[in-house]
Order: C-alpha cells, then structure tokens, then sequence
DNA sequence: GGAGTTGCCTAAAGGTTATAGGAAACGTAC
DNA sequence: GTACGTTTCCTATAACCTTTAGGCAACTCC
C-alpha cells in the first residue's frame, strides 16, 4: 500500500482548511483523517492529539496574519499605517474565519504560538512610531488597538451587524478615524 | 427511587456554573448528569441536546449580564453612564468567564438569545444620549463600544495583557478616557 | 386510591480520542 | 540489487460522549 505522504504540516493545514470551511469545531483528528483517506491513529506520527492540532492551527493563522501585517505596513506610517494594518486583520478574519477563530484559543505558555503572539504586538507598537506617545500611553493605545481590531472582527464574524444599517463596511472607516484622531490627541483630557 | 428534581433552568445553570469554573469546552451533558447524580439519558427530558444547553447558557449569560447594565445605567450618563457600563461587562467577563464564553456562541435566527441580543444593543445606544450623535454616527458608536467592550474583555481573559506592565487596570482606565472624549468629539475630522 | 402524566431509568448504536503493537514502504550502504 | 534500519501507516482495542427508544416508578389530580 502506497503512502499517503502526511507531514506535521499537511495535516495541520488541512485542519485549518476544514476550520474555515467548516468552522473550528469540525476539525476533529477523525475529519482531517477522512480528508487524506487515511486512518485516525495515522496522524498521531504527525500531531500528538486534538489539542495539539488545534495550537498549530493557532500558530500557523498568527504567523500568516502577522506576515500579512508585516507587508502591508512597510513603508507606511500614521494613519496609513493604521489603516493598513487593521485592515489585514479584518481581511484575514473574513478570508480565515476557522484560521482567525483558533488565533484565540489559549495556548499554553512554552508553545511556538506565544513567539508568534508577541511578533503582533511589536507589529501593532510599530504603529504607534507615527504617533507621539510615551512609554506608558504606548502600551495603553496598544491595547486599545488590539481589542476593537479583535473585538470588530468578532462581532463582525458572529454577525453582529448584519441586522441594522448602515453595512460593516461605513463603521469600520468611522472607527478608524476615531482610532487615528484619539491616537493624535493621547493623552486624552478628562472633560 | 427518588426523583432528581431537574428542571430545564437547573440544568442549563449547572452548565453555566461548569462552564465559569472548567471551561465551556469541559460542558458535557455527561458532565453535567454526574454533577446531578443521574444518568445522561434523562437530561433529554430537559434540554433537547448538547448544543441546546449551550444556547440555554448563552441565553441566560447574555439575560443575566444585561440585567446587571441595566442597573448599572440607571440614574447615570455621560461618562459616568459609559464607565459603569464598560465596567459591569468587563467585571462579568472576568467574574464568570465561561458564562461569557457562551454569549458569544452563534445562536439560530429564531432562538430567544437573539431577543437577549437585542437587549444589549439598546443598552449600549442608551449610553449615547449623553452625547451629542446623529442617528448614523450612533450606529458606528455603538459598534465601537461593542468592539472595545468585547475585545478588551476577551483579550484580558485569554492573558494577552498579562505579560507587560503596566496593569490592565490602568489600560482599561485610559481606554474608557479616550473612548469618553471620542464620542464627545464625535464626527471626528480627519487630518 | 386509582388514572394519567412526568421523570428517570436501562439498553443500544454511532462517533471521536487515544494507545499499543505490527507490517509494509522507503532511504541508505554496501 | 539486496539487506538493514527507519518511518509511515495499519489493525485492534478501550474509554468517553451523544442521541434515541422504550419501560417502570414516582408524582399529581380527581
């Protein structure tokens, strides 16, 4: 019998296929096995269990996003940055659905995905250099910019607003504006 | 053999309460029958499956939390209406994590946590009486409340802002700041 | 207290995860 | 080209979770 030519790498990618296709509950080691016409206890050379598939799904949808992000802020900067930058998230989520719902799962502390985790974070510091912040308001804006890019794309993707006007898209250029005005303007102060 | 006692809203409450102390992923219906003493089988009288328990949790995780806004909000705006808000979602989140797991699990079109849903967008437009937004630009600003709530809370629970200074207090503080003078200023202008 | 309803049971079948151990395919050396 | 060692994939097995079907006992109501 011939082999079927399974790697650690073909079988985690067909696993993120399948969780954008399919959504990240549908990729069980069963399902991926199918897929390769192959059997279940085949893949456990490859992966060494369900969690461990899913943690390098995770890892391989942070490394192509942070990949993405890193193209599309190259020779950017302020709020072209911004915009580029957030936009590859959005795009990636609404591309990857299966890929970008694994970039949440938690994963543990000495995995690959936590290297990948922290290359986003000096990726969305980066955008910050065409902003004027210090140290601390730094981490804040960071923050800040992290959770509407996460919290956008998953409200978006759970369909959140899809049931009132104006469409996703109009919202999401307003927020941006909001986002690059609050960045310009940082500190903020109180009225 | 005596009766267990189980009803409908027991058994979607023991799940909720696995959910806050072992993960959503750890509720199983065989989880909760060991829980009740009793065999799997008959929690079919009261819930119609797996997947109906899950909606039930995130039904009453989206009731209980837009309760608690709900009197969060009263008697207050403006800021202080924003701030007290923000805070009774983030406090939820961190109080009970699986309960907030479960809200954001896709319901059907036609199951009562959409109404839930609803609720919680009413909420968060009756925010922005306290300022001074036409009809459009309160759309996107609830989108952006929606965006930041839910990613702020979402981030902090799966560690992100463990691993660098300072505190996500003090982020959370500077966010709910510059989320208070966005919707002051807003439309904004861009640059 | 008897009839009807409900609640919980046993039984059974199907799917997923995981481990152990074996056999065939492949790469390499001679 | 053949023999060796390694890797790949297999069969077999066991445990757990989900779901349905059908039955008996406990409750309720008259």
């Amino acid at each position: 019998m011939p082999r079927a030519g399974l790697t650690t790498d073909r079988v985690v990618r067909a696993g993120a296929d399948l969780a954008d296709e399919a959504g990240l509950d549908a990729v069980t080691l069963s399902a991926v096995a199918r897929g390769f016409d192959v059997k279940v206890a085949s893949l456990y050379s490859h992966v060494a269990g369900s969690a461990d598939l899913r943690e390098g799904i995770a890892r391989l949808a942070l490394d192509e996003l942070a990949d993405r992000a890193s193209d599309a802020l190259a020779g950017r900067s302020g709020r072209d940055a911004l915009v580029a930058f957030a936009t590859t998230y959005r795009d990636y989520a609404r591309e990857h659905p299966g890929r970008y719902a694994a970039t949440r799962i938690p994963v543990p502390a000495d995995s690959p995905a936590v290297d990948a985790g922290r290359r986003h974070a000096a990726l969305t510091r980066s955008i910050l250099r065409g902003y004027d912040l210090d140290a601390t308001a730094s981490v804040h804006a960071v923050r800040l910019l992290g959770s509407v890019f996460h919290g956008f794309a998953d409200l978006e993707l759970s369909g959140s607003f899809d049931h009132s006007a104006p469409p996703a898209d109009e919202s999401w250029v307003a927020i941006l504006d909001a986002l690059d005005a609050t960045l310009r303007r940082w500190p903020v102060s109180p009225s």
